[in-house]
DNA sequence: ACAAATTATTCAAACGTTTGTTTAATTTCA
DNA sequence: TGAAATTAAACAAACGTTTGAATAATTTGT
């Protein structure tokens, strides 16, 4: 689906709101003020909330969608570095979007049949078939250790992840870290979320600290 | 606060309903119908949605208050023991409430001021001191090694949790676990998250595998 | 190239429902 | 009898969506 620019502004403006208030507590009309535009204009394009909402999704997940599988396809890496590399990137992409992400965990909590959730147990699913494969590489090249629960281990990565997206203002507190600005405090947690987990899942896959 | 039959009632409705739609996605007429009790009994006994969201928590979280603090004043066991056996607490807590656990959750994302979330981020804190004694206790005893980060320890350890549980359907399909009932499933994934999480933990403790 | 016809966009207003809460009348029970 | 509990009904406000008219943009026929 290709959107003009306009829908473009309304997909943004959902997305900004539904992260901030949640699906239902966020109205179209709240929608079409925040992206400037009439109310009507939301049905007109995307013929209800909920398409929008999908819509939202789609754009949102079209550009991430091969990361993983060219990841494989590389042969002058080690399959550890590869690992690395999908840490970063996983980091990055939720960071980096981090109120698109909290719908994806609003969507998936309310879990509504039909809806935005299906989508992205479809997308998890492709990827559990890739990093699978990545995780076989490498212990057929002997650099993992056998017996990995492949959806504990991405478990851990997205739920360390989302935790420290969830629990912003917590961390900050806690470590006395609100002097920072929001970008440099972003950047702080990247870095250490990033070192955190290449350790932590050098020792998951083989064992050794 | 002490609560009636029919208040608990009620506030067993809410929690049942919060959890599979979300806050904004359950209506006060759903929350009567559920309990079988008249619309007007929320204002009556509660004041309003919004308090009857609070006594939720308090109802749910008023028994696991002193868990941690209790652990800490143990002088038998090895600090790695305390671990494990708060390890299994958090697991058997969030497993066994689901439900409940998944409210916390939307509540945390949203993070509208003022509400529930603030009265979570307390519970945290309170937490976090504790555990921050606990881990201190097992340096000091030469069990554990220096430079843990608590906060992003525990964010994996509530992440890991938290994933399994919005994951659920992903995990039994992508494992081929629909034949299990889900009492059958809950056992099976409360043994696995706890001997993954206590090994876990090891490494992220000791450095050892 | 230009007017005519067609299609796409935008808008204010209104649609019928549903929302959380309140009211006033009635029932329950000690 | 009197306070507490329960009810159906009503409330204004907000909800997602539709409407029909007005305007802008594009396509068509000559």
């Amino acid at each position: 689906m290709e959107f003009s620019e306009k829908q473009l502004s309304i997909i943004a403006a959902a997305e900004r709101l539904f992260s901030v208030n949640g699906f239902e507590g966020t109205s179209v009309r709240d929608i079409a003020n925040e992206a400037g535009v009439n109310v009507a204009m939301i049905s007109y394009y995307f013929g209800s909330k909920e398409k929008l909402m999908e819509a939202v999704f789609e754009e949102k997940t079209k550009k991430m969608r091969l990361k993983v599988e060219n990841l494989l396809q590389d042969t002058k890496m080690t399959t550890r570095e590869k690992v690395n590399i999908l840490l970063e990137d996983y980091v990055e992409k939720f960071l980096s979007n981090p109120q698109f992400h909290k719908i994806m965990l609003l969507e998936q909590i309310v879990d509504k049949p039909g809806g935005v959730a299906d989508l992205i147990l479809g997308l998890k699913k492709r990827n559990h078939i890739s990093i699978k494969k990545l995780i076989l590489e490498g212990q057929k090249k002997g650099e993992f250790k056998k017996n990995i629960d492949v959806v504990l281990m991405m478990s851990t990565l997205v739920g360390v992840v989302s935790q420290m997206i969830i629990a912003r203002r917590f961390y900050r507190e806690v470590n006395n870290l609100e002097h920072l600005s929001e970008e440099e405090y972003n950047n702080y947690i990247r870095k250490k979320l990033t070192v955190y987990l290449k350790n932590l899942f050098k020792m998951i896959l083989t064992n050794e600290a």
